[in-house]
DNA sequence: TTATTATTTGACTGGTCGGTCAAATTAACT
DNA sequence: AGTTAATTTGACCGACCAGTCAAATAATAA
């Protein structure tokens, strides 16, 4: 998350990632970008045909990182609760990484980024929703070994529940983006996805005790 | 929510809430909305002091109507499952209005608002918090009915769960705006908020009978 | 070495941004 | 009527916006 790179490109990618996290991308200047970076103008535009290229590639670029991450982390191996669990203490985790490091909860970079340029710019929405399917395939998979293992309903739509789990983890994100406070998520993710899943806490404890 | 005012200030609200929410605060010019709502720059700040005092004052006017409207539909005369249904019907019928009359599925107006000036205007920030607050004490009161009524368990946290409430719908408004679709909220929404609250179809069957 | 390509620089553009202001107009009060 | 206050107007800032470009420099290949 924060390699240092001594790439002009990465360096951009970087710092980019980091501004419009924390701010918003139209409130962000192309200008800002190349100060902070400290990289001219003119190297921008050798490198990325416009502002909202750099804002593509700096989503690509973050969702390579997290597919390295989410790849451990719902790897088969893993007790598919385990991995909710898992996947939960990492989006707290890098929430408080980030918000220490930026000085603000910044929530999720592909929503926010989405929901700001939704009605502007078709092709980041379009990739926006390419992630976030992406993310949902996950959730999903983990759901169909839940309910092989016995833990949820035969009959659960694991498509459907899929994309309930990314609301809430979305919504919560936002929530605590808004109020610049993780206290919400810390205490409530964790036990809503669970209630979500249809997991009640016996069960949980159960799985706690034979695994 | 179309009232054609013959008022300066309420025609610049009314214009103002079009175009950011359609699309967002930093992407729309107050001469854009000074044109659109056909008034000259100079009136716009006679009665606003700041671009950033509009967006409050348009979030205010908002939050009115929309008090009205919950006020209605979480009528302690209604039964606490009823209320829940008005609700998602209210925000869905919304929508599909607001998408019909935009051109573009808007989602949440607070949410995607306060998600773009989270990191850059800390009093609008507050002000989201405190619409965000106001609408989950509606689903604490009707979770309390709700458990009086013998739906939910006796020892439901009824804030906490109140706001996972909130989180979720945000999450789907957000999805649903990023996707421009409304499909997948429309076939979902409820079916998800009964999963969270923990309100079986079965219940849902028998209290459709008794009612 | 020289020729070719990749990268960096900094000055530049035309347009737009949020915001100001004094003067003109309209409405309200006495 | 005359006076005052509310509203509207349009011209006007300086700062900043995304993006351009030709020339300088560095790296690579022959």
């Amino acid at each position: 998350m924060a390699k240092e790179s001594t790439n002009t490109r990465d360096k951009l990618i970087q710092t980019a990632s980091e501004l419009i996290w924390s701010e918003s991308y139209n409130a962000v200047s192309v200008d800002e970008i190349c100060k902070k970076a400290g990289v001219k103008k003119g190297s921008f535009y050798h490198y990325f045909k416009s502002k909202a290229h750099l804002a593509l590639e700096t989503m690509s670029s973050c969702m390579e990182e997290t597919k390295l991450k989410y790849d451990d982390i719902f790897s088969p191996t893993r007790h598919p609760i385990e991995r909710f669990k898992g996947m939960v203490s990492h989006v707290i985790d890098q929430q408080k990484e980030i918000s220490e490091q930026l000085g603000h909860v910044c929530g999720c970079p592909f929503a926010t980024l989405g929901s700001e340029l939704a009605g502007q710019d078709e092709e980041i929405a379009k990739t926006v929703t390419d992630i976030c399917a992406k993310k949902t395939t996950y959730y999903e998979s983990a759901l169909r070994d839940l309910r092989a293992a016995g833990f949820v309903s035969k009959d659960i739509d694991v498509t459907r529940k899929a994309n309930e789990i990314f609301s809430l983890i979305i919504g919560q994100l936002i929530m605590a983006r808004i109020k610049n406070d993780l206290a919400f998520m810390e205490n409530n993710l964790e036990h809503a996805l669970f209630d979500l899943i249809g997991i009640k806490a016996s069960m949980l404890e159960e799985y706690q005790l034979t695994g």
